[in-house]
DNA sequence: TATTAGTTTAACAAAATTGTTAAAACAAAC
DNA sequence: GTTTGTTTTAACAATTTTGTTAAACTAATA
């Protein structure tokens, strides 16, 4: 691994489990295992190294999906998809969703940004949707739902577990690892929830 | 308004916008119409502050819903409760959640602290739902599933949209009211989820 | 061998931030 | 009108943090 792969991937650790805010370049130097000098003679600034990493967690936590949204397959299908992808992307990501979503909260602007630039084809995505929604509930499959109502809660109960990580881990007592068998192991619970509360 | 009540409620607002660590005393004080000197003067310093706002938040944050939980209803009439409260509650205190859980993935020993002092009535909580949970499932009310799961699938939906909330009133294009409104609008439809996904 | 890119060390500059202090101003209460 | 608690001002100390720089060192390489 390059010097340049192991600050990133320290910056990567420090910055999601700290925030932007409270990480230290110090702490990024010491878990990479150089100097401080070095850090800024690969990436001139804290701000430069941040938007980096932040753009990567951003679009892993926000496009990883679409795809499957955008796809021909029946809802019931939908919800499956999403729900098995979703949490397996974040048993293996499962520091992105607090890290994306605080520092989305703590500085609110840099998502407009990034969202006008992919704003559109979102709002498209749900239109397409709701037709879909409205379709299937004609056909007696489905109940009449609002598409984005439907997909906040899809991943409101794929994500938030991961922002609820270490609460969960408290009272469960469990270490890392047993958090994620966990995560996982409710997997069919949530397709079920989903599955069985919106049909008709 | 009393000036420590002033101060307090321009803390509360920095702290809960910006973390601990992005907030700065000088906006402290500029928010509550005064100078950093009186803000140091009423409390000693930011950590004392601090702890004073996050004790509050993090108490109305885990404690409103135990009553309910704790509760002798059944089940279907524990969800349609507790969804109802969390939304009254969150679109009251909109910025809680995500408040909260920050603060905890930044410095998850604050968790361990306060939850041990209070960590066995939840568990015990927990053991009661899922001799509950049994029960009605044996009468054929219900699925049967871990009491655990489904506390986390509750509280899932409900608090999610408020810590996605940023993101939510990007993509719907709304402004804080409206976001109100909408999640407000949402409890009968996650309420039905919820019942419709867990009956048998 | 000389060169080059990468790296360390150590010192330091610059800025930001928290916290302290003394003096004066003010307003209410006694 | 004096006292008391509150508030402002302004300066400043202390600390933390980011970023810079120069000099020396190292290891690979031309």
């Amino acid at each position: 691994m390059t010097t340049e792969e192991q600050i990133l991937q320290a910056a990567t650790k420090v910055f999601t489990e700290k925030g932007f805010a409270a990480a230290r370049m110090d702490e990024i130097a010491k878990e990479a295992g150089i100097n401080r000098a070095l850090l800024h003679y690969y990436f001139r600034s804290k701000d430069k190294m941040f938007e980096i990493i932040f753009e990567d967690k951003f679009h892993k936590f926000f496009f990883g999906v679409y795809g499957i949204f955008t796809s021909d397959l029946p809802i019931m299908e939908k919800i499956e998809k999403i729900v098995d992808f979703e949490l397996e992307t974040l048993v293996n990501h499962p520091e992105i969703p607090i890290f994306v979503l605080n520092e989305i909260n703590v500085n609110p602007e840099r998502i407009l940004n990034r969202m006008n630039s992919a704003g559109s084809p979102i709002s498209e995505a749900v239109k397409k949707l709701d037709a879909q929604i409205l379709k299937e509930h004609e056909q007696g499959i489905i109940k009449k739902m609002s598409g984005f109502s439907l997909v906040i809660a899809i991943i409101s109960l794929c994500v938030f577990p991961f922002v609820a990580k270490n609460v969960i881990m408290g009272v469960g007592q469990m270490d890392l690892d047993t958090f994620k068998v966990f995560a996982l192991s409710r997997k069919q619970d949530i397709i079920n929830i989903l599955q069985n509360g919106i049909k008709l």
